[in-house]
DNA sequence: TCGATTTTGGAGAACGTTCACAAAAATTAT
DNA sequence: ATAATTTTTGTGAACGTTCTCCAAAATCGA
């Protein structure tokens, strides 16, 4: 048969020294570029591992040095995979290795967390980031449960003592009510997030906020979990509460999408009747119809940065916790235009 | 400070058979749960473990005993991020960890993959998923590449020798375009999608070969990159070149949905004067408007049997190489009806 | 040329676990 | 009671690497 061999056990540091005529420890110096090895040998060295095919055994490498060279994400449910391609990429770049836990509670979140923790500290990975976008942790049981692992927070503050990365989500609400106060609208309507979420929390917050601030009127609020179907729920709950308003803010896209859909099923027309604006700017939100208004989250960035505090964490390990804070951006389609271009027509 | 200590390094075996009082390999046989233990002994050796907050080490155990209890996914790009989660579910389930990577090849591919297997090889995961959705490497490269490692194939048919785990990607095509024949179609159009993945090709074919043998007329075609704009811009193409159709399959929704934009900014509607079928049921097909008739391919059912495969592989190494084939669902909305309801208007 | 210094190479231990044995203790059979 | 058996526990080696030290060879200053 002239098929390809492979030998069943792949080739270690010491079939390489035998088949180099030199001791275990010269290769071991070789692939470690050790400038202590003269240049014939390191050549010897090289032809033979190249010969067998050589590659160091990342786990017994591991075992000695206490480095892994892997980073560990743990993210909530499905949810932050936006961010994965970003984070990989970085780490990949500086030779890591990229693992992924999905955290997944049932009742008792610390506990949970606690026993995901201890068994990610198990397989020793150097760094940790963690994607956990709710509010329902502290600054202290994260710190307490994480132990000696560095780490980053993505996507949400617990405080000023852990290294976090986020996208200002303060910002980014004010910018889409200013928007919407800017072309006239004064009666507002608002889908918030599921409130256990980070995000939802400080959007609803800060929307209300300004709001009250500017003296418009918050005539009716819902609540989804994200979703568009819920989005299309909330809507009909809005509609139903038989309030009139003409600007609708979404805490995110998808709920935006759900909410359009019950505005035109009920008949009645975006931006004309209804302005809508949305939240994070996914790609369809440039394709549905009308194309939505949104305020635009840099995933990609956010994940980069996130993997770039940590290998500076891994650094100098001795650095003062810090938060990096990344801007979002207004991004203006037509779902949003000035209130009341015609009269609305009731359903 | 009354902050809560943790010792430096984490407790091993040694510690645990000195505090309890016995031997190393007992503490060793307890956490492997031996039978040949006696109840004192356990219980003495528990109390051991709880009071010192014990994990065996993952990476001195792998070192012994050549698993790792991992699975590594390798994935094209972000490309399939859509299974990663019945994946890690399935995995955790099981008590294996997920390790992740994502593949970028330059222009010599199967030298890249060779690379990126050798590194993944060399911390040597129990099992392998890989997710590579293109046509460009066949069954007996991507056998020698991975050498040893127990390995599925998702999403793509390299051949009779790999353990694979697909949808049927002819079954998909046929139910669209015979829902389309069955509405009265003749004229068709098709948006392909980028001729290096594999389902791309498949529905390609699938699509002509069904078209000719039913002696409908396919009159125009247009390649895309699966994403939003190229959607659009394949339509933009469609509609330049002055031909005549009633009917638009494309390779996938996003592209589809770009369509739908091209189309009504010409002025022209969906369905009445054209109409249009998506494949993949992605969740913004349901809101978007009309909501696009599609099929639907169950990601999550996907990851889950991949999973599923490689476990059942890891079980019993020398089952003999099969694939499964899972389904796929045609989703009627509203993007489809009967051809020319009220005449067309010309843009 | 000799001793002192630098380079290069090698031996032994260690990392934390499991595996293959062997020893000790407990149980059973005679 | 004693031998034969079974159950329970302990010892030594191994997994593949790096680390700490020490020996040999090469280089250097006088």
């Amino acid at each position: 048969m002239p098929e390809k061999h492979f030998p069943s056990a792949p080739a270690t540091l010491h079939d390489v020294a035998r088949l180099a005529g030199v001791s275990y420890q010269t290769v071991s110096r070789v692939i470690n570029h050790s400038p202590n090895v003269s240049a014939e040998t390191l050549e010897k060295v090289n032809q033979a591992i190249a010969a067998l095919n050589y590659r160091p055994n990342r786990v017994a490498r591991s075992l000695v040095t206490g480095k892994s060279n892997a980073i560990h994400v743990l993210a909530l449910d499905v949810y932050h995979l936006r961010m994965l391609p970003a984070m990989h990429e970085g780490a990949h770049e500086h030779g890591f290795q990229l693992r992924l836990t999905g955290f997944r509670s049932s009742e008792n979140v610390l506990h949970d967390l606690d026993a995901c923790l201890r068994d990610i500290a198990a397989s020793g990975p150097d760094g940790l980031l963690i994607v956990l976008p709710w509010a329902l942790t502290t600054e202290q049981d994260l710190i307490g449960l994480v132990r000696n692992i560095p780490f980053v927070v993505v996507g949400n503050r617990l405080g000023y003592g852990t290294n976090a990365v986020l996208i200002d989500q303060r910002e980014g609400t004010r910018m889409a009510i200013e928007h919407l106060l800017s072309l006239g609208h004064r009666k507002f309507a608002l889908i918030d997030g599921p409130s256990q979420y980070y995000d939802a929390q400080i959007r609803s917050e800060t929307a209300r906020k300004i709001l009250a601030e500017r003296q418009a009127e918050l005539v009716a609020a819902a609540q989804g979990n994200f979703s568009m179907p819920s989005g299309y729920e909330a809507m009909q709950q809005l509609l139903e509460s038989g309030t009139t308003f003409t600007a609708l803010f979404c805490a995110n896209d998808e709920m935006a999408l759900g909410a359009m859909r019950a505005l035109k099923d009920r008949g009645l027309h975006i931006p004309q009747d209804i302005s809508v604006v949305g939240f994070d700017d996914l790609s369809f939100t440039a394709y549905c119809d009308p194309p939505l208004t949104t305020v635009r989250q840099d995933f990609h960035a956010l994940g980069a940065h996130a993997l770039q505090h940590l290998l500076s964490l891994l650094k100098m390990p001795n650095t003062a916790p810090h938060q990096r804070l990344l801007y979002p951006e207004l991004i203006v389609r037509q779902s949003t235009s000035t209130p009341s271009v015609r009269p609305a027509r009731g359903g």
